[in-house]
RNA sequence: GCCAGGUUAGCACAGUUGGUAGUGCGGCUCAUUCGUAAUGAGCAGGUCGGGGGUUCGAAUCCCUUACCUGGCUCCA
């Protein structure tokens, strides 16, 4: 018998929870229900509209068929056999007739149930351990969204209660991190839903953007990257021959003046190519790399819109390389170091995931072409000591691309980086770029799109909930607050932090009428990296106290001493 | 965009079978001038998301609309 696996536990889960589904309600027809990565999740059409106010009692029915400890009986039938047993459940008779002649078809029972189904599954039902449901929701036939919405149920399996408590705790964790519910308390930015999908960003979050901004603005030029600014607001003729206004309109933010049709950037690429054509160029000015923070547009689906990590207005830290094909290597593998460069410096350093996304059916170009990109791009990633996986037809229409995912500090993945190789849009009949070759003769150029962080907006949400709100240092907004013990410290609080603020730092006098207590406790929810206690003490003897988020209490030292500490921690 | 569930004070939430709103935190004022995670007292703050309906009467029931959440789809 083979090994018992997560997974087939999980979809053994699967499985008792369709039979416990049908037995608690009337007219349930079931589609399919595999395991995920997380746990699994089951497939119903039924009249009765499922709630999470219904997951005791199905609960309370996959606990009991699991206390059966029924054996998974798998048979192999024959396809008349099969649509016997499927009658009236229409789901399953449709995915039935997908199965091709020829192959086998096996069925799985628990006790009375039977499920057609690949497998494999568990020996018995109590080795799944146990089921606990998380959510419901709508779920498209197949995943089209022409089909009917099916109700699809989602749950978790653990070997016992204790690891179950264990990965509930875990769940209250990220939801204690959430950017949306931290946004609001450490004050960082507001959502308004009266324009929806927009950022306010508020003093302290501004301060993050800014610094996360400045620090991106110091490696591109390092990188020999030059940063230009283009309009947020252009004309459709321009869309149109981009090929946005054909391919991408249904996203596009559009207006009217005096007659003609604007539109607000989704992207940023058109621009830089505006730069590129706004004079004459030479094979010599290649590659040219034009980095933009350039503010962009997007009408998301409203369903789609998530906090900071998914809005309609954003910034990405995009940069447009533009060179010969030649160079596409040597550009990638640039890229590659540049982006574990940065990762490394926010503790993204371990797992970073790689994806190659390959020619998909419905390109442009000769397929040479791309074979001849894919293997620059691939070629990239080992020079540069990356492992990746290929995604088999999912690049874009006009190239393909690297995408690269990090791991945050609870174990989450999130695509961020990518690159990705466009030869349309400076081809003849797109935006038409051109240089002047070794040659005398007119070339058009290749195009590299590229983002280290993606968008601002969405890597800061990913930061907020992987520091859990208690960012470095470097990147706090308020790095040093003063709490002075009275109003009779306040002028020397004041005296301190104008050295302190001299020196850079961002320094905030608390000058509350709060008792000291009081005011450390604000300071620690507020997660002020530095806090500097300063009464009549320290006055005299001319020192500060100091308190770490990290190290708690650092007694008492001279301004002279906090201020090399920090910079050596900067 | 689609399905489901939500929306009550700045934030987190109560609000029993319909009888016209409460708690905590925060804010403000006053008092306290205090040495390492919450000083005390008082005050203000809500057309219960918007609109329509049922009813003598709606935060509560119904319809509609916006937004939010979870998924699905999408992410040239």
């Amino acid at each position: 018998m083979s090994e018992l696996t997560e997974e087939m536990r999980r979809h053994s889960a699967a499985h008792l929870t369709a039979r416990a589904v049908q037995n608690v309600f009337e007219d349930v027809q079931v589609d399919i229900g595999p395991a995920t990565d997380e746990g699994f999740y089951y497939d119903f059409d039924l009249p009765h509209r499922l709630s999470p106010e219904d997951f005791p009692k199905i609960e309370a029915e996959i606990k009991r068929l699991i206390a059966l400890d029924e054996p998974f009986v798998r048979k192999v039938v024959s396809r008349e056999e099969c649509a016997d047993m499927l009658a009236g459940q229409k789901y399953k008779l449709e995915r039935l007739a997908d199965i091709p002649e020829g192959e086998d078809i096996s069925t799985y029972a628990v006790g009375d149930y039977v499920e057609m189904c690949r497998g494999p599954h568990v020996e018995h039902s109590s080795q799944i351990g146990v089921v606990k449901l998380t959510r419901v929701a709508g779920s498209y036939y197949r995943g089209d969204e022409k089909n009917k919405m099916l109700q699809r149920i989602y749950g978790i399996i653990a070997k016992d209660q204790a690891e179950m408590d264990e990965i509930v705790a875990r769940a209250e964790e990220a939801k204690r991190r959430d950017h949306r519910r931290l946004g609001v308390e450490l004050d960082l930015f507001h959502l308004d839903p009266e324009d929806p999908g927009q950022v306010f960003w508020h003093p302290k979050g501004w301060s993050i953007y800014v610094t996360l901004q400045d620090y991106m603005r110091e490696k591109l030029v390092k990188d020999g990257y030059q940063e230009v600014n283009t309009p947020a607001l252009m004309p459709r003729s321009l869309w149109e021959r981009s090929g946005h206004w054909d391919h991408y309109k249904a996203n596009m933010f559009i207006t009217e003046s005096e007659k003609r049709i604007f539109a607000v950037k989704p992207m940023n690429c058109p621009g830089a190519l505006e730069i590129f054509k706004s004079r004459t160029r030479s094979y010599k000015d290649l590659p040219l790399r034009l980095a933009e923070f350039g503010h962009c547009a997007r009408n998301e689906p409203s369903g789609t819109l998530h906090g900071i990590m998914r809005v309609r207005g954003f910034v990405q830290d995009d940069a447009h390389i533009i060179c010969t094909e030649d160079q596409i290597e040597e550009e990638v593998a640039k890229f590659c170091r540049l982006l574990k460069d940065v990762y490394s410096d926010f503790g993204f350093d371990k797992n970073l995931l790689v994806k190659l996304s390959t020619m998909p059916e419905d390109h442009v170009g000769e397929v040479a072409t791309w074979q001849h990109a894919e293997a620059a791009l691939a070629a990239a990633c080992k020079a540069s000591g990356m492992e990746y996986a290929i995604q088999e037809g999912e690049g874009a229409f006009y190239g393909p691309k690297l995408e690269f995912t990090l791991i945050d500090a609870l174990g989450r993945s999130w695509q961020c980086g990518t690159i990705q190789l466009d030869y349309q849009l400076p081809s003849a009949e797109r935006l038409n770029a051109e240089y002047i070759g070794p040659d005398g003769q007119k070339h058009h150029p290749v195009m590299l799109h590229r983002a280290v962080l993606g968008s601002l907006e969405r890597f800061i949400g990913i930061l907020i909930e992987h520091y859990a709100g208690a960012f470095p240092l470097w990147l706090s907004p308020e790095q040093i607050r003063i709490l002075p013990i009275s109003d009779k410290a306040l002028a020397y609080a004041e005296r301190t932090r104008d050295a302190l603020s001299a020196e850079g730092f961002r320094v905030a006098i608390d000058s509350s009428a709060d008792k000291l207590g009081a005011k450390i406790r604000a300071a620690t929810l507020e997660k002020v990296p530095y806090q500097i206690v300063v009464g009549p003490r320290d006055e005299a003897a001319g020192t500060i106290s100091v308190r770490s988020r990290a190290d708690g209490d650092l007694g008492a030292m001279t301004a002279e001493a906090l201020i090399e500490r920090l910079k050596s921690e900067l």
